[in-house]
DNA sequence: TCTGTATGTCAAA
DNA sequence: TTGACCTACAGAC
């Protein structure tokens, strides 16, 4: 699941099997053969996640940088050494599956399967990249401009928190709108919007503007909390225990519309806003201050 | 075999 | 605001 906690948890897994490796790079499926080229060769120096985009940096200064998109997805595989070097666990999630995890014996990587971008191949293992809306390589100026145009990421360097709160409030546009600008809080996508508002019982439509600092403080520590849990668990986990109806509802109101808010009953809604699908919770998060 | 859908983003109208 | 695009998979025919 392509969110800001995905791409964490890959920067962690790519150090971990691969930095300060000798890798092979190759485009199997040709559309990277160029970018590719320029990194075949070459060992991972560091890895980096800041909102949903990756950013690898190889010896001879070359950054890779990848966006997941809606569904691009990283497959690793490996020898004994290459699984016991990751520390993230979790195998065979979207957007960092784990492919032949049970192998006993490792005789190479596989023939690729499907659409491959990207392949990168070590002593002991391999990882391949398909999907992704951008895969490119950048010289370390280019990567640090791209950047420079994100906002804060909860999971980033401390200082985010200033940041975003003067971001939101001198906007007026919705504070639903607000988290998914990757400029304003980078990480944020679809699920965790919806959640966050209903745990902020938040009204969707409020104006960032009209945010107490106190508010937009606690949406930001919020962020943070549910954005670790991801990186720890994997996945997108915002409910509470004692909320749950059933082990499995890990979510209050994503894709929940029309089924009973876990916590007063209400029903949940469900309303196209911007081109993405808003859940809520219209009894939990009122709009009690904005006009729809 | 075809269609719809998905956790995202960009450019064109 | 809409369409295009990166790809895989489930479900309908």
């Amino acid at each position: 699941m392509p969110e800001g906690h995905t791409i964490h948890r890959l920067a962690r897994q790519l150090a971990d099997v691969f930095g300060g490796q000798l890798l092979s790079a190759s485009s199997p499926q040709g559309r990277f053969a160029a970018g590719a080229a320029q990194l075949d060769g070459r060992r991972l120096s560091s890895t980096q996640a800041h909102g949903k985009q990756l950013f690898a940096t190889f010896d001879n200064a070359a950054v890779l940088r990848v966006h997941l998109g809606l569904y691009g997805a990283w497959d690793f595989g490996g020898d004994a050494s290459f699984r016991g070097a990751s520390s993230i666990g979790a195998p065979r999630r979207v957007g960092e599956r784990e492919v032949g995890s049970e192998e006993s014996d490792y005789h190479g990587p596989p023939e690729p399967v499907g659409a491959v971008r990207l392949r990168l191949v070590s002593e002991h293992g391999w990882a391949d990249l398909r999907g992704p809306s951008a895969c490119e390589v950048l010289s370390e100026t280019e990567a640090a401009a791209i950047q420079a145009k994100l906002g804060p990421d909860p999971l980033g360097a401390s200082g985010g928190e200033a940041e975003f709160v003067r971001r939101i409030r001198s906007s007026s546009r919705p504070i639903a709108v607000l988290l998914m600008e990757q400029n304003v809080v980078a990480g944020i996508g679809n699920v965790y919007r919806a959640e966050l508002l209903f745990r902020n019982k938040l009204d969707p439509w409020l104006p960032g503007k009209e945010l107490t600092d106190g508010e937009a403080r606690a949406l930001w520590v919020d962020a943070g909390r549910l954005l670790a849990r991801g990186v720890a668990e994997g996945r997108i986990v915002t409910t509470e225990p004692s909320d749950r109806d059933l082990p499995a509802d890990s979510h209050y109101v994503y894709k929940r519309h029309s089924l009973p808010c876990l916590r007063c009953g209400s029903t949940v809604a469900l309303r196209e806003l911007a081109g993405r699908k808003l859940y809520w919770c219209p009894n939990c998060q009122p709009e009690n201050r904005a006009a729809q």
